[in-house]
DNA sequence: TCTCTATACTACATTGTGTAGTATGTGGGA
DNA sequence: TCCCACATACTACACAATGTAGTATAGAGA
């Protein structure tokens, strides 16, 4: 299964969900227990919890994982953090551009405006590009 | 409550909600008789279904309602449609933006390629103004 | 008063996410 | 060899959002 789904407050991710991806993006790979550790660090957590969490996301095909011979697992993200969030901008963008249209090209320049209009640079020269 | 939650497959909206939606946005203002008659070109469901469902969505602060005076209500969208996806892509975009970065620039300008090319004319005029 | 109809209330199913206990298996050390 | 520590698998529950709809109730008109 490799939709990708989206929670309230935009989240593409649950917050569990997220720490676990971010922590394993930063780590490249890990085991359960290292992605606890730093889920550890703003929260607490059963071992199992985490484990959980992470099994499920191997489902969803959000992680890979190779077992280690004795056992264990060693996670990674399927995608990196560039790719998970292409896929993910570019499905919620169709969706809105499709449902929103013009409405949807309005807010998304004024977004871009108010949180980094340094990148409003960088759309302009995309577009250009794009021409 | 005024939150505007996201869904699986990047919806704002559960399909029912939708279709809601959509009908009053149409009607301007309807009974749960009325939607429910537009409820029913396309799928089969229960008067209570849809009452259920509009009395959520007025809790939500989607739709607003006002008694008839004979015991039933007369029922409208709290927001026009271009407000409501205003408010919705604006959530969504800054979210995005925040956490996508310029991936999500990228898959905006594509997205809006793919769907709707005379489009980036208008967000081309649209940036120029910002300047 | 009786019936029709609309709403209110209640309840259950399903899905996604968070949470964690218990069972099981395996490898290493005493 | 035997047992412990640790990892995973399995299972289960909670809570929210949504879809679904039955039952109770109240008001309006005949």
């Amino acid at each position: 299964m490799n939709r990708i789904a989206v929670q309230k407050k935009g989240k593409v991710l649950g917050d569990l969900e997220e720490t676990i991806m971010n922590a394993l993006w930063k780590l490249g790979t890990g085991t359960v227990r290292d992605v606890l550790a730093i889920v550890e660090r703003t929260r607490d957590a059963a071992y199992t919890t985490v484990m959980t969490v992470m099994s499920r996301m191997t489902e969803k095909g959000y992680l890979c994982r190779k077992e280690l011979g004795n056992g264990s697992f060693e996670y990674k993200p399927c995608h990196s953090r560039e790719e998970f969030y292409a896929k993910t901008s570019r499905m919620l963008f169709s969706q809105l551009i499709r449902s929103a249209g013009p409405v949807a090209v309005a807010q998304f320049v004024d977004a871009l405006e108010e949180i980094d209009p340094k990148q409003l640079a960088i759309l302009k020269e995309r577009l250009k590009r794009k021409k």
